[in-house]
DNA sequence: ATGTCGCATTCCATGCGA
């Protein structure tokens, strides 16, 4: 069973750019982060004729989130629980059924939380606790689960081209990644990290500067596994290559191939 | 290089978010 995940930067600007991967690359569960649209203007009927379901939680203008998969999939909510006046649209979740035994896989699109002296720092670190209350509930079920998305979690200094640059940004501050080990804590396992050790693998180079040609990038976008995921799975890959295509999103997508 | 995108609106220019 083949898991994707993929920022793309605006769902109606990089259409094509989707259609594109599902051929080649031909994922089971596609999780999409910032659609950047509401629901009715998402491409459905595109989507569903390359053969593929949709969960969508959409939003005007600015994040919106959704699960695409080409086996049975059951909707298990949107929205992330624990805060009732966050109506901001970056979670995602659904069971998927595969011959291996069910999936349950989350689409996240974790608060970026720059500049971190104003108040969208704390509402980031809110948002990872309660993300990290959420994937406790799911791990002591003891499910396969597989939490995707862009986390804007730089986790360490490997994963970064100079971790000096990114000293006191959102992405790299102590707090984060504290609360990304807390999360990782529970039993999960980072796909990439459970296959390689290297340093310099990135999922995101910024449009600015030059970032791709001068390999200016950082990971943030990540596959997190609970235990009976982790035990099934085979490979990670960052599909690094479509960062070079023509009007790409910023970021790439990460992917793993489960038993 | 403060170097790019994509969205929205007071809409063809600017502000915001990333």
């Amino acid at each position: 069973m083949r898991i994707a995940t993929w920022n793309v930067n605006s769902i109606r600007q990089r259409l094509p750019h989707l259609l594109a991967y599902l051929r080649s690359v031909e994922p089971d569960v596609l999780c999409l982060q910032e659609l950047k649209c509401v629901d009715e203007a998402f491409p459905r009927m595109e989507v569903e004729a390359a053969g593929y379901r949709c969960i969508v939680h959409g939003q005007k203008g600015f994040n919106g989130v959704a699960i695409l998969s080409r086996k049975p999939m059951a909707a298990t909510g949107s929205g992330l629980p624990g805060d009732e006046a966050d109506i901001q649209a970056r979670y995602a979740e659904a069971v998927v059924q595969d011959d291996g035994g069910p999936v349950r896989v989350a689409s996240i699109y974790l608060p970026n939380g720059n500049p971190p002296d104003t108040d969208k720092y704390p509402y980031k670190l809110g948002f990872m606790d309660r993300l990290t209350q959420r994937a406790a509930e799911l791990v002591a079920a003891e499910e396969a689960v597989v939490l995707a998305g862009d986390f804007n979690v730089i986790p360490e200094p490997r994963d970064v081209y100079d971790a000096a640059a990114w000293t006191g940004d959102a992405l790299f501050l102590p707090e984060t990644r504290r609360r990304f080990r807390t999360l990782l804590n529970l039993g999960l396992t980072d796909a990439i990290r459970a296959t390689t050790d290297a340093a310099g693998l990135y999922s995101f180079w910024d449009y600015q500067a030059g970032a791709w040609q001068r390999n200016k990038g950082i990971r943030i976008d990540h596959l997190l596994l609970s235990p009976r995921a982790a035990d099934r799975l085979r490979s990670a890959t960052i599909d690094k290559g479509v960062r070079g295509d023509d009007k790409p999103s910023d970021h790439v997508p990460v992917r793993i191939d489960l038993a």
